[in-house]
DNA sequence: GTGATTTGACCTTT
DNA sequence: AAAGGTCAAATCAC
């Protein structure tokens, strides 16, 4: 445990710094005024960082102190751990709402402009139930994310038809997206396409690379990738470079220094509609179709995974897996991870999610 | 056939 | 206990 506890603290501290790092981006924007969208996407990356950290930090601490599982997953009662998901006597999962993430906006319906269209926030929802308000003339109806089941996004959201102005709506979320959208990329543009073994394609979008990557490179087997510019002019990343993109398992300074050539911040947080005159095409050798799923499936109501952007795949595997933890997944990289042994309680009651 | 929506029932919160 | 929130079977749309 104490090995864990290690390897996630840098994880932890990494988020932390990140967050740092944004902020002052942030405050480096506000001074010329820049878009609101680009503002309003930092402070987005700076709340997720935050709360991956503090959701490491839950889990750490759970997995230091299994006796707190119970509470945590297994209890229906109420209160019995902040934040956390429970399940109800029909096995159905619950959330705190009043530890949730919760804010509202207004939208207004512009003429000429669908219905449908003030909603659409670049995230995909799904509709999953609309309920009559007390003293409203108008039903409310009820989101969640669309990602809810393969990527164990939490996020919902609720409309509501204001009674006063037909034409305003009150948009109230709860959770933030802890998934990767496909929509998103389409509307600000930017993006890039990943190509696997098969030559099926995927795209990303530009503020999605980062994840993106580290996402790939978890999937380990690779050499290189290649940058194209406008000019066609190719930039190859050696294995090595790649390894500093990974700031999520190494916080050390040059990898900043190398993500900033990657992705220069002024390209990074340019505007969004403007297109990139850095397109990259990146092909991964290694990128392969295997996802957790499965895991997401049955680790689906626990808050260990929720909003974990960055490291959900690595308890994946070292769940999935308590016999040849760590080494078999982290064969390739430059630091080594003490094997870690679970309580076989604590495995068996993800088993049972 | 698959995924999204509808809607009544059930659960949680206050 | 009432109201809000969620689930899941039935239904719809593609």
């Amino acid at each position: 445990m104490e090995k864990v506890g290690s390897w996630d603290r840098k994880i932890v501290i990494n988020e932390l710094t990140q967050g740092r790092d944004l902020a002052t981006e942030l405050k480096n924007q506000l001074q010329p005024a820049k878009s609101r969208e680009s503002c309003g996407y930092l402070v987005e990356k700076i709340l997720s960082s935050y709360d991956n950290a503090l959701s490491l930090l839950n889990c750490m601490a759970l997995l230091e102190n299994p006796s707190q599982i119970n509470g945590l997953l297994g209890s229906a009662s109420p209160g019995s751990s902040e934040g956390s998901d429970l399940i109800d006597s029909k096995n159905h999962v619950t959330k705190e709402r009043k530890t949730l993430a919760k804010w509202s906006e207004q939208v207004r319906l512009g003429s000429g402009t669908r219905l449908e269209d003030p909603f659409d926030d670049g995230y995909n929802w799904r509709k999953y139930g609309q309920k009559v308000i007390l003293r409203a003339k108008f039903p409310r109806a009820y989101y969640r994310c669309t990602h809810r089941n393969t990527q164990g996004c939490l996020a919902t959201k609720h409309v509501q038809r204001t009674d006063e102005d037909t034409s305003l709506f009150e948009v109230t979320y709860t959770g933030r997206h802890s998934c990767i959208q496909e929509s998103l990329k389409q509307k600000r543009g930017n993006s890039l396409m990943l190509k696997n073994d098969g030559g099926e394609k995927k795209e990303i979008q530009r503020h999605e690379r980062h994840s993106c990557i580290q996402e790939s490179l978890r999937q380990k087997k690779g050499n290189s990738l290649m940058l194209k510019n406008d000019g066609g002019e190719k930039k190859e990343i050696q294995r090595h470079e790649v390894h500093q993109e990974m700031i999520i398992l190494k916080n050390e300074t040059q990898e900043l220094d190398t993500k900033k050539e990657i992705f220069s911040s002024s390209e990074f947080f340019s505007e969004p509609v403007k297109e990139s005159n850095f397109s990259a095409s990146y092909s991964f050798p290694f990128l392969s179709s295997a996802t957790s799923e499965s895991y997401f499936s049955r680790m689906n109501n626990s808050e260990c995974h929720h909003n974990l952007q960055t490291s959900e795949s690595y308890f994946t595997e070292i769940i999935s897996d308590p016999t040849s933890v760590a080494s078999s997944t982290f064969e390739d990289l430059d630091f080594s991870i003490d094997p870690v042994i679970f309580d076989p309680k604590f495995l068996e009651t993800v088993e049972h999610l």
